[in-house]
DNA sequence: ATATTAATGATACCCATTATCACTATTAAA
DNA sequence: TTTAATAGTGATAATGGGTATCATTAATAT
């Protein structure tokens, strides 16, 4: 379950259906539980992962198209965020509650950790003034070894 | 033509078959060819980018599979360094000569800034230790939209 | 020169994601 | 409530970057 949010699922998907109306659009259970599978998790899901809990988790009929359908439109409403992993071609998503924050992966267990600094973004901040720039977004992906798994590298040896 | 570089083209090659040979492999022309297109570029070149530049400049007979296959080498070799660019679904490379830097796209031309920040990489350093991370790489690409972009948007309204 | 085997080109294949299209579900209005 | 309009879905074909395969060619050591 998700500690650091405040909302709970219920005001969070009466917002949703607010939002959807609002564009014009309608609501579906698909959509419900993609939404409801990534607020009750703390993983980073892929697409097969989220269609395989929404199955079984839900018991409701949905298929693979659909799940990047709902993801790609959750991320142009700014709902869920994707994560790109190097070495892994296909993405993860989160939904995008918590503030504003970047990962460290494990390059063994594939661990995923979320830290934020505020130093780190002022300095990118000043980075894209000097060259001109207007900054609008970034993806900063560390890649290392956990404490875990450079235990384990260490009792195997 | 690049200019950071101290290293000439026949120097390069030179170290780059030595090492090829220590290696128990053996050259090509190809492989001179693409790392030739890759030390006279200053962009960020694809894959279907490198084999167009390797046929038409060098009229050298190569195939895309044989591309990848070389791109591949050379950054297992640490050679080459390869870019992913967010919305973007194929990478980039460059040669791995200049010190180490991230990147700054804008997202109007898709124009790629090279930038290094000491501080950053200290952050990072702290980030991970804080975490029980042994750090061993991380991507940082900044995304905004550059001076001449910025200055043809204002214009345009 | 020649034997060995590394490298290549053509192309089939893989796999995450997207496009298509007939069908179903949702909504607003009658 | 029906019903009309259309948004959303499921199944699946298509897409596209990248990889695997395999017969052929090229590079090296002897």
């Amino acid at each position: 379950m998700n500690q650091d949010i405040l909302l709970g699922y219920d005001e969070f998907i009466l917002k949703f259906k607010d939002m959807i109306k609002s564009l014009g659009l309608n609501n579906s259970v698909q959509r419900e539980y993609v939404l409801k599978i990534l607020f009750e998790s703390d993983d980073h899901l892929n697409a097969e992962e989220l269609l395989h809990q929404v199955k079984t988790t839900y018991n409701v009929n949905i298929g693979i198209a659909t799940v990047y359908r709902i993801l790609n439109l959750l991320e142009d409403l700014n709902i869920v965020k994707s994560i790109s992993i190097s070495g892994q071609d296909f993405k993860v998503y989160e939904l995008n509650l918590k503030p504003h924050h970047d990962h460290m992966v494990c390059i063994k267990c594939n661990m995923i950790v979320e830290f934020f600094d505020a130093e780190l973004e002022k300095i990118q901040e000043l980075v894209a003034q000097e060259k001109g720039f207007k900054l609008q977004s970034h993806t900063m992906m560390l890649y290392g070894i956990c404490k875990k798994c450079k235990e384990n590298e260490a009792t195997n040896e």
